[in-house]
DNA sequence: GATGAAAATTAACCTGA
DNA sequence: TCAGGTTAATTTTCATC
């Protein structure tokens, strides 16, 4: 908590770490032109105070055979504040599902849905979504190539 | 290229680093029951593979003042192919686009968009997206609030 | 910002199925 | 022969000054 104030090498160092998290602090530190001490003390400090909120491994999903990227916008029979969390709770048990967000206008929820084929696609529909009790409508977005993908915000 | 053969030990290993990237190669070989030299030789193998693409540091979007996700579906005027390749390529030169797919259906692009209000996002809609040509409609689903979110593959 | 001890990484070599 | 284990040199981390 506190406050978030970041400098222009606090700002350095994110726009790095987003890049290659796996640079060793002595490169890093290079980078942004302070020796690897007070390089490392900014890092522990983003790290505490949840800036950098964690450290992943991004893989190809081509090569793990999760290629197929589906947008699924949803809308649910009511809205009572009850039905809102099932569905939420129910997408956070969901692997397939990787982001979930409640949304305003006709759409409830948007979702990024990941799987191997078309099928797989199907079963998720059918055997998932259409059995949460409220859910009235779904409409699927597939894509069909990625043209850019990235986890990078930019920090002006 | 070659075979992304995959055993029980690799999954196991992506599964990890998928969660967390900095885990020491020693803590990460007890995690999977080998020691750290086999170890160290199947993350370099499944890097060079490029099954892992890169390791990468996730900010909190609130902290660093990118609150707001919309997500924006397009329409192109006529579907030729330099139309497209165009949109696509003015789409990876612009930072707060994080994701942008070819689309089946009525959508021909799904973009997930971050930026810090509803100002800037109205400012990407006018100067950026409108100013592309080709571009017949869009129709954007602001996220209200993050439900869940993952880049991590369900590796059966 | 510098120093040095402790830990992790990584290459070279060894072993057994 | 191939995957895993062992060892030791190098590099990195990180607490203390």
């Amino acid at each position: 908590m506190s406050k978030p104030e970041l400098d222009d090498t606090d700002r350095h160092i994110l726009r790095v770490l987003q890049t290659d998290a796996r640079m060793p602090n002595t490169e890093l530190a290079d980078e942004i032109g302070l020796t690897p001490a007070p390089t490392l003390r900014r890092v522990r400090r983003l790290e505490e105070e949840g800036i950098i909120s964690r450290y992943v491994a991004l893989l190809d999903p081509k090569q793990v055979g999760r290629d197929l990227m589906v947008f699924v916008r949803v809308t649910l029979d009511k809205q009572t504040k009850q039905g809102f969390e099932t569905f939420a709770e129910q997408m956070r048990g969901r692997p397939e599902v990787l982001e979930c967000y409640l949304c305003l206008g006709d759409t409830d929820y948007q979702l990024k849905v990941c799987v191997a084929d078309l099928d797989a696609y199907q079963r998720f529909l059918v055997d998932v979504l259409a059995a949460i009790p409220g859910v009235r409508n779904t409409a699927s977005t597939i894509a069909v190539k990625q043209e850019k993908y990235t986890t990078s915000l930019a920090l002006e």
